[in-house]
DNA sequence: AGCATTCTGTTTTTGCATTAACGGAATGAT
DNA sequence: ATCATTCCGTTAATGCAAAAACAGAATGCT
């Protein structure tokens, strides 16, 4: 695989919360920043955010700090977020409807191009200002768009079904929202989200 | 803190996991499993699963596998979700109405008793058969039905000051939907999902 | 009954992420 | 100008989770 690999999954995390600090500080007219100040408003110690940096250059003045405006570009270059990416959103459900309404996605600079669901019926339901339609067109519409990121929020039963047709289709980075244990090929990035089980599993932590 | 401490998080995680896996194989008919079929069917390796299950007993028979039926009540019981924990939901945008009338919880056996929200004409526009009440009443709500986790899904302007409130009121286990870092006491458990964030970082792995 | 097979539970090893330690560069005060 | 302070970047050490290796128990077949 490419460069990317050798770079810790979890530091790519950390990168997008530290753009989101960043971005804070910057309203709030600050021009520099510590190590150790960002780190202390990421959540997290100030060497690992000077290592995660270090993967990808040196970008901070001893004795000073960081730039923020500077490295708020430096970020979004590494992750590739300047480039504004088409995603779509495959199941129209009740969560599927949320995050088409989501605010917090235009906010940080997504847009949801297109919606699909396996019923005909549900696409003129829902009123958005996203095209809403049958998942028999899903697979042109990537192609044609040149769409790499799906979101993904339909029933765990056909959750693998539609992921791997999404894969056929170019689809490289999947934002799972489905109840199950996705199996994709290994360039393909899987992120899953499981509501209910992030409830559940905080069920071990109260007394 | 208390023994559970010990136990690293993310094998927590994975039992909840493996409990979904097993519920689908019980309905399925199966009667045991091995830790491999079991594995493979998770995601993880089985040696994985193994070490899992060893930080709270012995449950399988070697040469035969696991009682599907029997692990089912052990990881329950570990997770601590067969008392039936009550849970709220503060905050209900966009976002926290759909988590309001996301099956998926129910379909895991929570159920949300109760939301709040500060603004008080929201307590009406949105239909659910869940009472949504003004924030005002929270404390009160929280410890009259002695509630230990909560759900947040507010602006992220106003998180932190909210979570404070839920702390100091005893919740234990926060599931936070807001885009921030929240700072709480050692032995609150906060889950943060930041659903931008998800979105944000996957770019980095589209080429 | 004996043997091969299956499969768990534990120990050991490996690998990797996090943390700490250190050296050097920039700034500002005296 | 010198010194103390701040603070980055890198290297070294620590810690922990994942994987492998192994030993032991149960089963079924011959």
């Amino acid at each position: 695989m490419s460069s990317q690999t050798d770079i810790p999954r979890k530091s790519i995390y950390r990168l997008s919360i530290y753009q989101r600090c960043l971005e804070r500080l910057k309203e709030n007219g600050l021009k520099t920043v510590s190590s150790n100040a960002l780190a202390k408003a990421a959540g997290v110690k100030s060497t690992q955010l000077r290592k995660d940096l270090a993967h990808f250059g040196q970008f901070g003045t001893r004795g000073l700090g960081y730039n923020v405006e500077a490295l708020i570009e430096v970020i979004t270059g590494v992750l590739g977020t300047n480039s504004l990416l088409p995603v779509i959103l495959v199941g129209v459900g009740n969560l599927g409807a949320a995050l088409l309404r989501y605010r917090g996605f235009v906010k940080e600079g997504f847009e949801i191009s297109a919606a699909f669901d396996a019923d005909p019926n549900r696409v003129k339901l829902v009123k958005a200002n996203v095209p809403i339609m049958g998942v028999s067109l899903m697979t042109q519409f990537v192609n044609e768009n040149n769409v790499k990121i799906a979101i993904l929020a339909v029933p765990a039963e056909t959750a693998q079904e539609v992921a791997n047709n999404l894969v056929q289709a170019g689809i490289q980075a999947l934002l799972n929202f489905s109840p199950t244990v996705l199996k994709t090929p290994d360039n393909v990035t899987v992120n899953s989200v499981d509501l209910a089980l992030e409830l559940e599993h905080l069920s071990y932590f109260v007394k």
